[in-house]
RNA sequence: UGCCCGAUGGUGUAAUGGUAGCACGAACGACUCUGACUCGUUCUGUCUAGGUUCGAGUCCUAGUCGGGCAGCCA
């Protein structure tokens, strides 16, 4: 077992672990379950690994369960091509680390009627992922969700307004001054109970009329004024189909729909932190026969020179500033796989930052610094030529193949090599040569030495120029001698360079990704589009060592002294190779 | 001029009334057939003012600063 895997990763600790290790310390629990809630209108971020991590990772340290669940209350926002996409995003993060806490349930399955310390109550089930089974999705539980709506209103929480959005937004008032009681505020039950079912009917138009909680309208939380519980929407829903034409909210949907499930923990952003006197307080007016569960909110996670809106990533997808939502330059789950990140460098990352109430903002070296550590230690090395300039080693006969050995990793305990063809033209990197090299240039420079690296030292005797007089070929004696095995191996230069065999190498597209922002908060600029990095992007056509003909996506690879590359998972063929650059090497010389 | 949440080096985070630690970063150096990796040295911190206490980053009060809340979004 190399270092990498034996280091034991420190257990996370956090003031929400805090609370959930009190709690299972008391014994107030049977298990842990959390939940990952996404809503699908969007692809899944950066933010969300942190989030995913969180409460899959909570489920671990406790033999507990994480519930993918869809909060699909909104339908006029969502879409099935998000829960596709969110459902292979969630179990591609948590592979190989969580995915036995994964819990879904059977497809098809809506909450069952139960009973629980001797009264009527609802449940569903958790299964494991696998054929037969699927997300949760709270637009199963729309019936429940009614039926508890239908019990608000008789226990005299809930009624019928008929307020326009215009009005009720009057009503409310303001923060700093209190609202209004609607004028429909006490109807009758019997009148709510009647109206409440024509909603449902259809009788209404799309904002005719809304059920709201009877609360305060005084409150100096705003979130306790009477917020409205269902809305009208004539529009079918992507999973529930179209039997319905109201739909609940977040705030009523939400605490039900972790009821329903039998969530202990309920773990959220801190904009949520208002909501939660709401969420206890639908739980606790249903009188609700189990152990309710509770809200705990952390900060979201804010990196460096990256977006994570889904609002305005959406924009970034419709304005084709990027080809997709997996656009390898996207902060997206799907963007950041395709770009070559492996999952345990994503959650390595998000769980560095750690969790907090402070909204923080990480540079993005940190995240750097995951997947360059992540990589370094898996990624085979190679050699190729991002932009090439020709030399000539002029003591090496055309047609001549010197074979060399290269190390594919040396971070492996026991590293194996694969053979590299030195032939008479090679291809170095152009930026490998000065004509006129600065102070402390350990590269090639006229009448220098630097070695090729697996094969010898080379030495510069003269330059070729077109009559442009710019530079078409470097002409070089190889010193044989100095490769591996041979008398001279040991020779010491100060400068060590890739090349790959101008005769025996392949040609493949690299696409150079750079950061997406030119600004370290583009979420802070009045338009970021205005701060997109002209740059981001930049297609090469590269020259590879010839092992390299068949990579396939998936594989992962360091390019020497470039950086870590993987072949694109849409658009790289057999025989068209297509690679992305994942992320460069860090370059202490360049700045 | 309401309510809620927060504040520890440049950044992020730990210390649960008892030695302010870790990571990233930066600088310098060692090593190097990757100017990578690795290793070494150095750098910088408890928002302010009171209070409680033998002792406060931690508890209390006030202030300052930052963030959130007036969607029939989540």
């Amino acid at each position: 077992m190399s270092d990498v895997t034996s280091a034991a990763a420190p257990a996370p600790s956090d003031f929400i672990r805090d609370i959930v290790a009190q709690h299972v310390a008391e014994n107030r629990y049977a298990k842990i379950v959390t939940r990952f809630p996404p809503e699908p209108n969007g692809y899944l971020h950066i933010g969300h690994a942190k989030s995913i991590c969180l409460n899959f990772g909570i489920a671990r340290e406790h033999q507990g369960q994480c519930n993918l669940r869809f909060d699909d209350t909104n339908p006029v926002k969502e879409d099935i091509e998000y829960v596709q996409s969110i459902t292979t995003d969630v179990q591609w993060l948590i592979a190989g680390w969580a995915d036995h806490c994964l819990g879904f349930k059977p497809k098809g399955a809506h909450p069952a009627k139960v009973t629980s310390n001797g009264q009527p109550d609802y449940y569903l089930a958790p299964v494991a992922p696998g054929a037969g089974s699927e997300a949760f999705f709270a637009s199963d539980y729309f019936d429940q969700l009614y039926d508890y709506a239908i019990e608000l209103i008789r226990r005299g929480k809930a009624y019928v307004c008929d307020l326009s959005p215009e009005d009720t937004e009057k009503y409310r008032g303001a923060p700093d001054r209190p609202g209004q009681d609607s004028p429909f505020r006490n109807r009758s039950v019997a009148e709510n109970l009647d109206l409440f079912q024509r909603m449902k009917a259809g009788e209404f138009p799309d904002g005719a009329r809304s059920l709201r909680s009877k609360i305060d309208m005084a409150s100096p939380n705003m979130w306790l004024r009477d917020p409205l519980l269902y809305r009208i929407r004539h529009v079918a829903h992507h999973h529930a189909g179209d039997k319905w034409c109201i739909y609940p909210l977040y705030d009523y949907a939400h605490c039900l729909s972790d009821y329903l499930e039998g969530i202990t923990h309920s773990i959220c952003t801190l904009e949520f932190v208002d909501h939660r006197p709401l969420y206890d307080w639908v739980l606790e007016s249903l009188g609700l026969p189990r152990t309710l569960p509770h809200q705990y909110e952390f900060a979201k996670l804010n990196l460096a020179y990256t977006l994570v809106s889904k609002r305005k990533l959406l924009q970034l997808v419709n304005e084709k500033v990027v080809t997709g939502w997996d656009d390898p330059r996207m902060p997206t789950i799907s963007g950041l796989r395709r770009r070559g990140i492996p999952a345990s460098a994503l959650r390595t990352f998000v769980t560095g930052v750690g969790v907090t109430k402070f909204d923080s903002l990480t540079e993005a070296a940190v995240f750097e610094n995951a997947v360059r550590n992540d990589l370094n230690a898996v990624a085979q090395r190679r050699l190729a030529v991002l932009k090439p300039i020709k030399l000539v080693l002029t003591n090496i006969a055309a047609g001549e193949v010197i074979e060399c050995d290269a190390t594919n990793n040396p971070q492996d305990e026991n590293p194996t090599t694969r053979k590299v063809a030195l032939t008479r033209e090679v291809f170095i990197e152009a930026e490998d040569f000065a004509e006129v090299p600065p102070p402390k240039y350990f590269r090639l420079k006229p009448g220098g030495e630097v070695r090729l690296k697996y094969a010898c030292i080379i030495k510069l005797d003269e330059l070729v120029k077109d009559a442009a007089g710019a530079i078409t070929e470097l002409r070089c004696t190889a010193q044989l001698d100095t490769r591996s095995g041979q008398p001279n191996a040991d020779k010491k230069v100060k400068g060590t360079i890739h090349w790959v065999s101008a005769t025996q190498c392949i040609e493949a597209e690299v696409r150079l990704y750079d950061r997406l922002f030119t600004v370290a908060e583009p979420a802070a600029e009045e338009n970021f589009l205005k701060v997109v990095n002209p740059k981001s992007l930049e297609v090469v056509t590269a020259k590879l060592e010839a092992s390299l003909a068949f990579a396939r996506h998936g594989e992962l690879y360091q390019f020497e002294r470039l950086g870590y590359f993987t072949p694109d998972a849409k658009d790289s063929v057999p025989g068209k190779l297509i690679l992305n650059r994942t992320i460069t090497l860090k370059d202490t010389w360049a700045k």
